[in-house]
DNA sequence: GGTTGATCATAC
DNA sequence: GTATGATCAACC
């Protein structure tokens, strides 16, 4: 059994990858390159689990929770801004009340974060993409600030019963959306009345605006 | 062209 | 269904 990886490891082994194409590291762990994303959506970023060795699996835990860090893939376009959202955990629905910010999972999974950036440019085949530059980011005072306000209006309304009128056009950088396999989906949630409802599951993104300051910032000569 | 709501694969 | 990993694609 291999020792644990420590913080300094991970980052420099996220680091080597840079440069490689997805071939080069799906080849390196005996791994095929589909034709496109379209109904593998979550391959690139199960391949950079593969290449770095992350062991939570399907568990609602950090990737790398002896490190207490998130690994987050971010596709890029050609100008070096996000390309989509980022998903970071599904949203409860009942039981909130008493759920403050501080043990909240959205803040759990974002105290530490892997990013490393990767080539989303659909003209390209996926096979020739490469893997970009990782960074380690902990959200700054202001950051986290922004954050915790959206979480909490989001969750106030959760509590009120309110979840089927949040739209993803609230928050300022975290927005509530739709995150199931698909729209007939159900799962348990509060009512106007106080009621047990049926609803759609929903997950809380970090908006591109958001993702992409950070990435500026990061990368600001 | 950017966003929002919908969707895809897989393990359990 | 819920968890993980996300991107698709219709719409404004």
């Amino acid at each position: 059994m291999a020792t644990t990886m420590d913080l300094k490891q991970l980052f420099e082994k996220a680091s080597a990858l840079a440069g490689y194409s997805f071939a080069e590291v799906a080849a390196a762990h005996g791994l095929t390159v589909p034709a496109d994303l379209r109904r593998n959506k979550g391959w690139v970023g199960q391949l950079l689990e593969a290449a770095l060795g992350a062991s939570a699996g399907s568990q609602a835990l950090q990737d790398f929770p002896e490190l207490g860090v998130e690994l987050k893939t971010i596709p890029l376009n050609a100008a070096g801004k996000p390309l989509e959202t980022t998903f970071v955990c599904t949203t409860p629905l009942t039981q909130v009340t008493g759920l403050t910010w501080a043990d909240s999972n959205v803040r759990n999974k974002l105290q530490c974060v892997l990013w490393i950036p990767i080539d989303g440019r659909r003209e390209i085949p996926l096979a020739q993409r490469c893997i970009g530059t990782a960074f380690l980011w902990q959200p700054t005072a202001e950051e986290e600030h922004l954050l915790q306000q959206d979480w909490q209006e989001h969750m106030d309304r959760i509590a009120l019963g309110q979840v089927e009128t949040i739209t993803a056009h609230q928050g300022q950088v975290l927005q509530l959306r739709p995150k199931a396999a698909n729209s007939r989906v159900l799962t348990d949630a509060i009512g106007p009345g106080g009621e047990l409802i049926q609803t759609l599951p929903r997950g809380f993104y970090l908006k591109t605006q958001f993702t992409e300051q950070i990435i500026q910032r990061t990368f600001a000569l």
